[in-house]
DNA sequence: GCCTGATTTTACATTTCTTTAACAGTTTCC
DNA sequence: GGAAACTGTTAAAGAAATGTAAAATCAGGC
């Protein structure tokens, strides 16, 4: 079902879990430091990291600001395992990044519901091509996109801008942040062409042009 | 920073846990069985439930699984509180659609942490990094502040303000510094117009515009 | 080179925010 | 107690940012 990384330096607790995860009916790698997990994260690409906090070596929570300070690993989802049960090293854990939290010893059949639970809500999150807010639906690799189910025409920014709002929503970016990304680090633009392009956009989009709101002295968002 | 649905039967429990989730910048609604919590649901529409499992009427995991057959409510993560501690009652609550479990007694920093963890995933968003104080969170990536939970519209430098009150709370600041932090070294403003913007911001703070004090003489500061 | 559509710039109307100024209320200190 | 100094608040003037249409520029295809 899944591809599971686990971490962990107890051997006999490394072979229980991997036995259950396998029975389970997923694929599990199991290496017994964190360094060795870096090296394995670029073949494996896992969907789940099962991570040991108290590892020889480079720690597990050294470890997790490495992989969520990354692009490539920063969303797969990490459930930590660790003998540490006081309340602050559980909430150190997960503000650090981590999607939960096991104290040791725990049971196999919690792991196994908790793993699954994480695993439904981390793949829902990517529906496929479309990506949505509203009544906007952004077709990335066929580079189309849609009012109330109805193509509309853009050009090449004002898609690439939609497509950064729609994949963002809620956020706001400011003109230069939106030159950067859409224009490019090197882009020699007056700033007010972004509004320009804005302006367009929300007249293509109709109604639902208005989800795109101006922030004063900031910049915009998409709510 | 986001809408929390309660649904608890112990009073005593549902103030201890109302106070704190307030406390950390969210709107919590409280109410002590599952029937009236299906009425709240339509229009406080939570981002968040905390759920009981043993309630009084309808029971906890009943209330779960129909607001996940239901459309609308489907999506809403929950987080069970239960002094149910068996493996099986875990594994059960987590199967019928909970997003996490835990047992009482807990920890309310924990409660706190794994709240934020799981709005983090639900949310494309990124909660982005929210400094709090009292009632007061502010979000400065995203450029957005809440009084307890609900998000208020502050200008530039408004929002400027508040953020560095809330970021040094206890600090006073004189006029000066405040005019030189916030507007700039080099500003040609007459000092009496921080006065002004204090009092527009206290004014959109409402009653927790009342932690901006004024200290004779000097200047200002959060407390 | 010319044409077409995309992109950028410009200009001006409009909106929103910021500052000032005036006055009321409050505190401080003699 | 009362004057002086300070703070709170409001409204209006002033400044700055945004919306948008249209003109200018650019890029690629023919």
């Amino acid at each position: 079902m899944a591809k599971i990384l686990l971490v962990e330096d107890e051997e006999a607790l490394r072979e229980i879990v991997t036995f259950n995860v396998q029975n389970a009916g997923h694929t599990i790698v199991g290496t017994e430091n964190a360094n060795d997990a870096l090296m394995i994260l670029e073949d494996f690409l896992p969907d789940l990291i099962l991570l040991d906090i108290m590892l020889p070596g480079l720690k597990g929570d050294q470890f997790l600001s490495l992989i969520r300070a990354n692009n490539k690993f920063g969303q797969i989802p990490v459930i930590i395992i660790s003998a540490k049960s006081r309340e602050e090293d559980i909430v150190a854990g997960l503000e650090a990044g981590a999607d939960d939290y096991l104290t040791k010893p725990f049971s196999m059949k919690v792991l196994l519901a908790k793993i699954l639970v994480i695993l439904k809500r981390s793949r829902s999150e990517d529906p496929g091509d479309f990506i949505s807010y509203d009544q906007i639906a952004v077709d990335e690799t066929n580079h189309k996109a849609f009012v109330a189910g109805q193509e509309i025409a853009l050009t090449n920014k004002e898609f690439a801008l939609l497509l950064l709002f729609v994949r963002n929503p809620r956020r706001v970016f400011t003109r230069n942040q939106l030159l950067n990304t859409v224009w490019g680090y090197d882009a020699d633009v007056y700033t007010r062409t972004v509004d320009s392009h804005i302006s367009t956009l929300r007249k293509k989009l109709g109604e639902a042009g208005q989800v795109i709101r101006s922030i004063a002295k900031i910049g915009y968002k998409v709510e």
